[in-house]
DNA sequence: GAGCACTGC
């Protein structure tokens, strides 16, 4: 038995399988006792009850604290045993990621000994594991933003503990800042009602003999608690969060850290494919995974090649690209910390020392490079009207903010005075989408094509669904062939959904699990990456409860693939291009040229005019997801950008 | 004639 080791993952050693009731009684004794015996050893476990005190005395606390401290799994037990869910109250424990969150409320219930959905459970897109009894609730950061505009004050929580706020992602920025306002107008009003119950109890009879009013009043104030606000971060410098929190109070907390020998090259690697490839045959390689906080058993030795790619985005263009680029320092700290976690480590860098001291000290937030229109949407939906004043932890460009909002404003999802439009911003505001996305459902329901339009979207907002292996390149060609629709790759994508919805309605009468695998098998057959499509599939379930919750009419417009091909033009107008004499294309927006993804299936045969869903600049600028239309119904359709231009 | 899933609602 490993009883004792304190080690999260030797557990029980005992066979699984065949035990008898008492040895399963005992298997879960000692696994109990393993759990309660790896709590006592982590770092946090000795400063549990000065870590209460804190929370106890200030609204907002920053902890940062090495990943293995237990930060995550312990601090929402502390809270929850303090009494901080007195109320029926809920603590609330962001991740950036669905995988961290699953885990870690998997972990947490396992250690309270209760089942996942109960005391401890978690909530992410397409899953909620919470019931009326949870009280600790693991969830995505963008979960809860989207929680946010059905509850604005988040009235259901006392206290909400952002995690791993150092990765700055979009989300978690947005969420800050958020955040900050709740708990601004929860103690405001918090103020309000004392100042009233003072007034009040001087008028002692007078409560007293309106006992009714008195009892309301009384329950009205129990519901108001302040929001408690912790931010965990694994960054040394705490200081931009405290500086944001108006000076906030940071405590950290030790981490369980070996020492990890760093190794640089002596001279400059051009090919770091290559130089990882040998030093891995001297003995993982790092990439952004290994900047997570998901625990990785067993990695001793870590190789990191100083390069990440990362997602830019270009405003002004609208053009996405995709580069590699050095990472900054924060990040090869967090990669080389990967090395020792459970014991001494190596780390070996592909680059030379002088090369670190010229890295970034930290990552670019996200927020600083990426399309904004869906926050500024989110944002006016939760009643944001002036996005620049809007206190972000770190502000987008100006030139940012304006872009989006011009495209919310063509899109008609803003009114002239910038408000967001209702029913059409407030629908957008509602759906999971990208706006423009969300925009042509809303299009297509008066197309009466939305139920076209709503697998179309569902497949465009996932990964790519065609695959085609290198030794099997001629026959995944011809697969593909067999999809394509003369009008372009978004009717494909419809035609590859159909396909997959017949091939599961014939097998209907089949086990979950077996139609899961016969679906599996279809899609590797048909050169489909199985788990984009089960993803556009979820996706769609979820956009086709919400537009029928809105009220929109879900028709197909069945043969009549022009009325499709004209609400396309109407709804992706901005990314219209015209073929250019050599066979290139002029994207009509911004005058960018651009080539046509060789995955289209207008690749070799191009249309005069089409339009685009994605521009992506890889080593050249690419147009992906195309569809031919007439160029006439560009003013026809929306006269709003075309008319005036011309 | 392109690359590969880093992430989220």
């Amino acid at each position: 038995m490993a009883q004792g080791q304190g080690r999260l993952n030797s557990s029980t050693k005992s066979p699984k399988g065949n035990l008898s009731d008492g040895n399963r009684k005992l298997d879960a004794f000692s696994k109990r006792q393993t759990l309660a015996q790896h709590r006592k050893s982590l770092p946090i476990a000795s400063v549990d009850k000065r870590l209460v005190e804190e929370v106890q005395k200030h609204d907002t606390l920053i902890i940062v604290g090495e990943t293995g401290s237990g930060k995550t799994t312990q601090l929402p037990q502390f809270l929850y045993n303090a009494g901080f869910c007195g109320d029926g109250k809920l603590i609330g424990i962001t991740q950036p990621r669905r995988v961290a969150a699953v885990t870690v409320a998997k972990r947490v219930a396992e250690e309270c000994g209760v089942n996942l959905g109960e005391k401890v459970g978690y909530s992410i897109r397409f899953e909620d594991m919470t019931s009326s009894s949870t009280r600790i609730k693991y969830m995505t950061d963008g979960l809860l933003l989207r929680e946010a505009l059905l509850d604005p004050h988040l009235s259901r929580y006392s206290v909400i503990i952002v995690d791993e706020a150092h990765e700055r992602t979009v989300h978690t920025d947005v969420l800050l800042g958020l955040l900050k306002s709740v708990q601004d107008a929860r103690s405001k009003s918090l103020n309000n009602l004392q100042n009233t119950k003072n007034k009040k109890t001087n008028n002692d009879i007078q409560l007293k003999e309106n006992g009714a009013q008195g009892l309301n009043f009384l329950k009205q104030y129990q519901g108001r608690t302040p929001l408690k606000l912790i931010i965990m971060s694994a960054s040394l410098d705490a200081r931009i969060f405290s500086e944001y929190f108006s000076g906030a109070r940071a405590v950290h907390i030790q981490g369980r850290q070996f020492p990890v020998d760093i190794f640089y090259t002596l001279h400059v690697e051009n090919d770091y494919l290559d130089a990882s490839l040998a030093t891995i045959f001297q003995v993982i390689l790092a990439t952004n995974i290994a900047e997570t906080s998901v625990t990785i058993s067993g990695i001793k030795y870590v190789i990191d090649p100083g390069l990440v790619k990362a997602r830019y985005y270009d405003p002004n263009k609208g053009l996405e690209s995709l580069v590699v680029v050095p990472i900054s320092k924060a990040q090869a700290l967090q990669r080389s910390g990967r090395a020792g976690r459970e014991g001494p480590g190596k780390c070996f860098r592909l680059y030379q020392e002088d090369q670190f001291g010229k890295f970034e000290d930290s990552t670019k937030p996200e927020i600083k490079r990426c399309n904004l229109s869906n926050i500024i949407l989110q944002l006016k939906a939760l009643g944001v009207d002036d996005i620049s004043g809007f206190d972000f932890i770190e502000k987008p460009t100006r030139s940012a903010i304006v872009k989006s909002l011009e495209q919310l404003f063509l899109l008609g999802a803003l009114t002239d005075d910038c408000k967001l439009s209702n029913p059409v911003g407030r629908q957008m505001a509602c759906l999971p989408l990208d706006p423009i996305y969300s925009k042509a459902l809303i299009l297509a329901s008066e197309f009466n094509c939305l139920e076209e339009m709503l697998i179309t979207v569902a497949m465009l907002s996932v990964e790519s669904i065609f695959y085609s292996p290198r030794d099997k390149k001629e026959e995944s060609r011809t697969t593909k062939k067999s999809f394509a629709s003369p009008e372009g790759d978004h009717l494909t994508l419809v035609n590859v959904y159909r396909a997959s919805n017949e091939f599961l309605e014939k097998r209907s009468g089949l086990s979950k699990e077996k139609r899961e695998k016969a679906f599996r098998k279809w899609c590797k057959e048909n050169f489909i990456d199985s788990r984009s499509l089960r993803h556009a599939r979820d996706i769609h379930s979820q956009i086709r409860r919400n537009v029928e919750q809105m009220g929109l009419r879900v028709a197909s417009c069945g043969d009549d693939v022009l009325q499709f091909c004209r609400c396309l033009a109407a709804s992706f107008f901005l990314n219209a291009a015209l073929k250019q004499p050599e066979g290139s294309y002029r994207a009509l927006a911004n005058g960018e040229i651009v080539s046509i993804h060789p995955s289209s299936v207008f690749f070799k045969n191009k249309p005069e005019c089409l339009i685009f869903n994605e521009l992506v600049e890889t080593n050249r600028k690419y147009i992906r997801n195309t569809t031919k239309i007439d160029y006439l119904w560009l003013t026809e359709l929306a006269p709003q950008f075309y008319a005036v231009q011309n």
